[in-house]
DNA sequence: TCCTAATATTTAGTATACTAATTATTATAT
DNA sequence: ATATAATAATTAGTATACTAAATATTAGGA
């Protein structure tokens, strides 16, 4: 008999599977990974957008960013155009291919799933979400409670 | 703002990404990852343990957890040995310093986590852990209801 | 001015993690 | 008995995803 800590940990790794397994199937039948379609997402509400925003948005690295944006740019999906004014900043753009991919896509999570959480009633909504937040908070080391003291590279990193 | 569904999605990111961290936490610290940890765990429990098993227990491909035991066994944590009876088989062991490892080894989860989780109210652990299932249950393309049409690579896969 | 710190992105290197295909073996059916 | 199917593990190839270090640029302070 598992602990419940253990039994979390198994659904978590389960979920983190089936998402990437969703990944993987979107990779076949559109072309764009989970990552790739929620960047395109990101970059079609708010064009230009920073490497750095896009990263934080969706809760990557700028490395990992960049690297999938390496992916895309080589497809022609995106274009990075670095700012004139502030040489350090690079813009990202949809190229036409980019656009009508995105206006293409499916979700990044799988339909069924979004069909039968949007199924639930609102509190039921509402209640999963925030215990999702609740476990993300209480994994996040940046807000250890009751720790006033927090190391230099937590606060570099965040 | 965000919708439900998408704010869902960014929770799962964050708690993902906090797993892959601890992961690296656990790296620097002991020189294990999470999922060598997992393994080494469940060989520590199952001396003999079919590489198949592994994969089942901890959610991973069986190819995943071949690529896990190759860094495993290049640093002799665990030793392989083929089925004399099925020579399809092959059982993982424990080597001396794989035993000496797993005994001094941390939780794959930050303990600040796992304190935190055992903390909380007998009721809110459960509820906790039922949410989650819930959702890997709803993710999980193998168990669509009312749906008694299967295709044959689902059916095959897991 | 000029040095240092901060910011933004990229590169290098490593570890997951998957599917599809391959190899070897064992089980089954004709 | 032998061809076929099923099973087990591995290999090949690709995509995330990270940290640390490198590069380039901008901002701030003495």
């Amino acid at each position: 008999m598992l602990k419940k800590d253990e039994e979390l940990l198994v659904a978590l790794r389960k979920i983190i599977r089936a998402i990437g397994m969703r990944s993987r199937q979107l990779s076949k039948e559109v072309g764009l990974t989970g990552p790739q379609l929620m960047i395109l997402q990101k970059v079609g509400k708010q064009a230009g957008v920073m490497v750095r925003e896009i990263a934080e948005d969706i809760n990557l690295s700028s490395a990992t960013v960049t690297n999938i944006l390496d992916r895309m740019e080589a497809r022609n999906l995106v274009e990075r155009i670095r700012s004139t004014e502030d040489k350090r900043k690079v813009g990202v753009f949809l190229t036409k291919d980019g656009e009508q991919s995105l206006s293409t896509a499916p979700l990044p999570l799988q339909e069924h799933f979004t069909n039968r959480f949007k199924a639930m009633e609102e509190w039921e909504q509402s209640q999963m979400v925030a215990t999702l937040q609740r476990i993300a908070l209480m994994m996040d080391a940046q807000h250890v409670d009751a720790s006033p003291i927090l190391e230099v590279g937590n606060i570099i990193e965040k």
